[in-house]
DNA sequence: CAATAATTGCACTTCCATTGCATAAGAGAG
DNA sequence: CTCTCTTATGCAATGGAAGTGCAATTATTG
C-alpha cells in the first residue's frame, strides 16, 4: 500500500485518513459515482468534506467529472489511459438509461469534431446514452 | 400569423397568449435560452407557467432541452434540421467559455459512434466547449 | 513544544427544478 | 347563451445539489 502514498505524494496531496478512503473507495467502483454516493458510504463523515475531498482529487487530476445528463455531476478515477490534466482527452461515457449508472469508455476515443469557421473547439463532452452491458439481454 | 395557429395545432397543442409569447420569444432568439432567460423576457409572468410551457414545448417536441455542462438546462426551438422527437436527431451544441452561450449546430450530425458489444447506443448528447465566433478574435 | 498551515465539521445560503392547490380562462354540450 | 368540464395560470412551498464562512481540530515544520 506504499504505492498509493507514493501516488499521493507524485500528485501533490497530502495524505489524510479521509483521503485514503475515499480514493479506495473510487477505486473499487468500476462506475462513475455522485456526491451522494459517497456520502452514503461514508455516512460518519460530513457532506462538505467529502465534497472538498473530490474537488482536491479534481483540482490534482485524481478524478475526473462527469456530466452525463441525469443534472447530477458524478466522478471517476481518471485511470492509466485517462489524461484529464491534458485538455485532449477526450474518452467518451456512457450512461445507462435502465440502471442509471454511467461508466467510462477510457478506450474509446472522440473522433474529430469539425466545427463552423470563426469557431474554436477546446473541450468536447460526449456522452452515449442507452442500455449498458449488464442490462442488455442478459 | 395564421401559419403559427396552424404550427401548434399540428403539435396538439392549445393556443393560448402566453404560449404564442414565449414562442415568438424562442423563435427570435438563435441561442439556447435558460428558464432565466425566459423570466427575465416576462417579468409580468409567473415563473411556474413559463416553467410549464416549456415543459409542454418539450413534450410536443417543440423544444429540445439542452445540457451543456454549465448545469443549467437551456432550450432552443426544435428547426426543420431538428427531429428532436425521433431518437437518431444528433445534431451538436457548441458552448462558448467566452459569453456562456450554447447554439445548436444544426447542420453538424454526429458521427457514429461505436460502443462495446453488449451497449446499445440510444442517444447521443455532444457538446463542443471553446469559444464562439462572435467572441473569438474575428 | 510552539507556531503555522491545511483539513475537517457545522451551519447557512443560494440557485434551479418541481409539485400541490386554488383560481381563472377556454372549449364543448345542451 | 349558460352550465360544465377540462386545461392553464398564479401563488406558495418544497427538495436537492452546489457552494461558502467560520470555528475547531489535526498535521507539519522549525
Amino acid at each position: 500500500m506504499n504505492n498509493i502514498e507514493q501516488f499521493f505524494e507524485s500528485k501533490h496531496i497530502r495524505l489524510t485518513a479521509m483521503r485514503l478512503l475515499i480514493y479506495k473507495f473510487l477505486a473499487q467502483k468500476d462506475v462513475a459515482v455522485t456526491l451522494r454516493d459517497v456520502e452514503n458510504a461514508f455516512e460518519k463523515a460530513d457532506r462538505t468534506t467529502l465534497y472538498r475531498t473530490i474537488k482536491t482529487f479534481e483540482d490534482k487530476a485524481v478524478v475526473h467529472q462527469i456530466d452525463d445528463g441525469t443534472g447530477i455531476t458524478k466522478y471517476a478515477l481518471c485511470e492509466k489511459g485517462c489524461n484529464c490534466d491534458i485538455e485532449t482527452d477526450l474518452h467518451l461515457h456512457f450512461h445507462c438509461n435502465n440502471c442509471n449508472e454511467t461508466i467510462c469508455l477510457t478506450d474509446h476515443k472522440i473522433p474529430q469534431i469539425k466545427v463552423p469557421e470563426g469557431f474554436v473547439s477546446e473541450n468536447v463532452n460526449l456522452v452515449v446514452k442507452g442500455v449498458c452491458d449488464k442490462c442488455s439481454g442478459q
